[in-house]
DNA sequence: GCACATACCTTGTTACGCAAGGTATGCGGT
DNA sequence: ACCGCATACCTTGCGTAACAAGGTATGTGC
């Protein structure tokens, strides 16, 4: 304990509490907050969003960008390299449609793996949010 | 369009559905959802635990691994950088109590400002886990 | 002495998300 | 014809949080 301070109960760190809150909810604060929450949960929407139908790649982009508030907006460089992930996984089927249609577009469809995988990652969200709901409104509920 | 397929709705990758299930959901691929879905959720968990009183950083970890199941939990790894930026950031203070006790412990406390973060942080949690009850339970009612 | 628990620290690796760049075509206006 | 914008898809380098793994140190029981 040679590096270890010898006075007793001494705050290591005084925060400034006057200015810290203003300075960290600008707009760039809130965007990297609202990421980081969201961060792990793109797979879980776009595999929910495909049970109820095919889609293309841009609609999906559109549709998630509409959703609640743009919380669970994700951009191309994310969306595209995880549709190219399930696809690999055998989560979800590709197909380009060419006929009957002024440009191509590469529509998705959910697998039956897909299927099972989602009610995997909804059981394990569900546990999730349970158990931080538990946190933030029963705190003095939680065993020690 | 030079490298676009010429074929009309031809499946791009055709999954195995009897095999993949089985294989995704071991151990590992268990532990790498979790993870993944979890993400982001540290900082919350850790600072919520903290509002109804001060606590040392093995304490937390113990604590968390605990709640839910395990879903909260986090590794050392990623529990003292984090303690460590929150001070940082004015959100925590930690002390260091060597007095009356057999070995010194580094006891953390949330400040105001750490308070109004996680206010903040709540906010955006409910926006997201609603805005993705929304697209599980309800899908036919997402706008187009 | 040793093994394990308690308590904290740190770094390199991993993996996902974003920014930014790219390709290509269609459409409307000039 | 050109240009700007929208539609549609792709990819890579960077940033960041989480983990594995390594480390320090002390206390306890055998």
């Amino acid at each position: 304990m040679l590096s270890m301070p010898r006075r007793v109960a001494l705050p290591t760190n005084q925060p400034d509490d006057a200015e810290d809150p203003a300075n960290q909810h600008g707009p760039d604060a809130l965007a990297r907050l609202r990421r980081e929450l969201a961060r792990g949960t793109a797979e879980l929407a776009v595999l929910s969003v495909l049970t109820s139908g095919r889609r293309y790649g841009y609609e999906l982009l559109k549709l998630l960008e509409r959703t609640g508030a743009g919380v669970l907006e994700v951009k191309e460089g994310t969306l595209y390299p995880l549709l190219h992930r399930l696809e690999d996984a055998g989560q979800i089927a590709a197909t380009w449609e060419v006929e009957g249609r002024a440009r191509p577009r590469k529509y998705y469809d959910i697998t039956p793996a897909g299927r099972a995988h989602l009610a995997v990652l909804r059981a394990e969200w569900t546990e999730l949010v349970n158990a931080m709901h538990r946190l933030l409104d029963a705190l003095d509920k939680v065993e020690k």
